[in-house]
DNA sequence: CTTGGTTTTGAACGCCTGTTCAGTTAAAGC
DNA sequence: GCTTTAACTGAACAGGCGTTCAAAACCAAG
């Protein structure tokens, strides 16, 4: 046996997902070949079948393991106070999402482009993550510290509010992370009718 | 001369936007071919130069048109009680957007497929759009009718907000467009800190 | 019914697509 | 230093791409 370990997969394949991930979110999932991101990872382009069954399944992995990783990240304390519990998911929100700006991009974007099985199952994850927000707020409402008449839409509301972020902030711009955090704190604050 | 009036071109014209728009919205542009396009009108691939000089421009035609009857539709009465401007942007943005989600969806998703010179026009009208809502929330915010720390920013939050409808939304749902509006018109409302 | 212009066809252009695979390269373990 | 095998190349496959254009079809006006 040779050349277990050590072995350059161990690189390429990273490298493989990140030229992926940068390629994709730059000019969507249809409009890159694989031949784009064999080049960028500096291979031909049947090298990166060592790395995916397929194009279909690369986009699919790199929304899964965004989303897997969404979901580990969020953490929410049923025992904590509601509003304490709102503050944290608006800052780890914001906070998330501006450190990986391509992943949340292609997770918006190229859902479209998952073909009905994988889109599916994205979709779950998505639930689930909305879900924490929608709990939040129910128990919010239920404890008359919130005041939504519905908890769904106001979930959804803040959720595109938050996400929305993303399409301006650039660190180093004219407000620091803590800055925009804070202001979208007091908006959702305010949102939701806290008494 | 002979056929100047009741030629196909009055026909087929329209229909050739229609279909590119359904199927962009569908599939993405770089996912959509002429060739498909040209199958949903009922048409032979070449026949579309009579109606375009290539995609791309097809593509912007479509985005240019939207926001064009966007800045034209919004109306925004600089003498009207400040509040009374911020409801009716939030219920017309909302009920504008609803009626034509499939221009909405390339609007904000194929931002990226223009080149260089389509996508500054494109942003030109975008900002022109954000600049409404900007100027009510700062004149709010001058008579001390709200309380925006950043007029800017809280007219970004507000538009993500309410262009996410449109992800969910659909007509003859659990809820009726009013019931959004009313909705969204409610949060809105105590986001921007109105006394 | 002919004429003249509009609209469409259908084939062709060169190039790019995702994917496969026999063959080459190179490094780790003996 | 030889063997083994993971990693990669480079060419090929069948098919699709955007776009062009001569020729055909079509239809209203004269």
């Amino acid at each position: 046996m040779a050349r277990t370990t050590g072995s350059h997969s161990d690189i390429t394949g990273p490298r493989v997902r990140a030229a992926a991930l940068k390629l994709f979110a730059r000019h969507g999932f249809a409009a890159v070949s694989m031949r784009q991101i064999a080049t960028e990872v500096g291979v031909q382009a049947g090298a990166l079948y060592n790395y995916t069954p397929d194009k279909q399944t690369l986009l699919f992995e790199l929304m899964r393991d965004h989303m897997d990783e969404l979901l580990v990240a969020v953490q929410d304390d049923p025992n904590a106070p509601v509003l304490q519990r709102l503050e944290h998911f608006v800052r780890f929100h914001i906070g998330f999402h501006s450190e990986r700006p391509d992943a949340v991009f292609i997770a918006y974007m190229e859902l479209r482009n998952l073909d009905a099985e994988n889109f599916a199952r994205i979709e779950v994850l998505r639930s689930q993550y909305e879900a924490v927000l929608q709990r939040i707020l129910r128990d919010g409402a239920a404890a008359r510290s919130f005041d939504v008449a519905d908890p769904k839409i106001a979930a959804w509301a803040v959720i595109a509010m938050l996400t929305g972020v993303n399409t301006w902030f650039r660190d180093g711009g004219r407000l620091s992370l803590d800055d925009v955090q804070d202001q979208y704190w007091n908006m959702v604050r305010r949102m939701v009718g806290t008494v």
